[in-house]
DNA sequence: ATTAGTGTACTATGTCAATAGTACACTAAT
DNA sequence: ATTAGTGTACTATTGACATAGTACACTAAT
């Protein structure tokens, strides 16, 4: 099944975005195993070594433990979850208080348009 | 004078980036001419097409006007600038919008993260 | 011990984006 | 016609990315 994936960004980061997000939502809970790298390199249609990537990302973030011979599991550390998650809205938000900058934008007027957009 | 630029990004979106802000600001006014390519080039310590690369498409955007032989000037248009505007923000706004929500994370709480940032 | 299932490591290949170097083409002024 | 200043086009190089193939290492079950 191969999935479409946006050009802008390399595959494997676009698959860590996609797990981390289904982490955070809570569609993946903790202690749950994830697909082999094989297994979801078909399912993606992507290569092993692209999966192996993305697994390898995964735990180096400390979202996942890995146990070679037995697979890749969400961690169980449910702080360090939340954690992450902090972690991750401040950079995003940080990242784009800085573009809206460099664009000349102000912050207030973003927001206005932020709350009428999506 | 090399100037210091993001690695994530490529350095002509950059720059693409820094004049079309300094448009916005209205640093840089309408008709205002650019530096040529090579004294660009130099100042910013890239290549010639680096610099026509951000030329190109700065053009392309209709946010500048190049005369060959003569060199490249903000457009007079200023509705044209206006609307950049409302675009760049609106465009800005829906990518920073389909990242969060793939990241898990509700509009509500980022913007109150970002109320609280910068 | 063997097997099936897991992650890991390594090398090679092709593609594409970004950059660089160089030569060309146009314009205006002299 | 020449010159200086401009943008433009072409080719080559580099690095990141994705892919492919293959071999290795560990674990659990049999």
């Amino acid at each position: 099944m191969t999935q479409d994936f946006s050009k802008d960004k390399p595959i494997y980061a676009q698959l860590v975005d996609r797990i981390c997000g289904d982490v955070l939502k809570g569609y993946l809970k903790p202690g749950e195993k994830l697909p082999s790298v094989r297994e979801y390199a078909i399912e993606s249609g992507v290569n092993v070594n692209t999966v192996q990537r993305v697994y390898k990302e995964l735990e180096a973030m400390e979202m996942t433990e890995t146990k070679r011979g037995q697979g890749t599991f969400i961690t169980t550390d449910e702080e360090r979850i939340g954690q992450l998650r902090e972690e991750m809205m401040t950079q995003v938000a940080t990242q784009f208080l800085t573009m809206i900058d460099s664009l000349g934008f102000t912050k207030e007027e973003m927001i206005e348009v932020l709350k009428k957009g999506g």
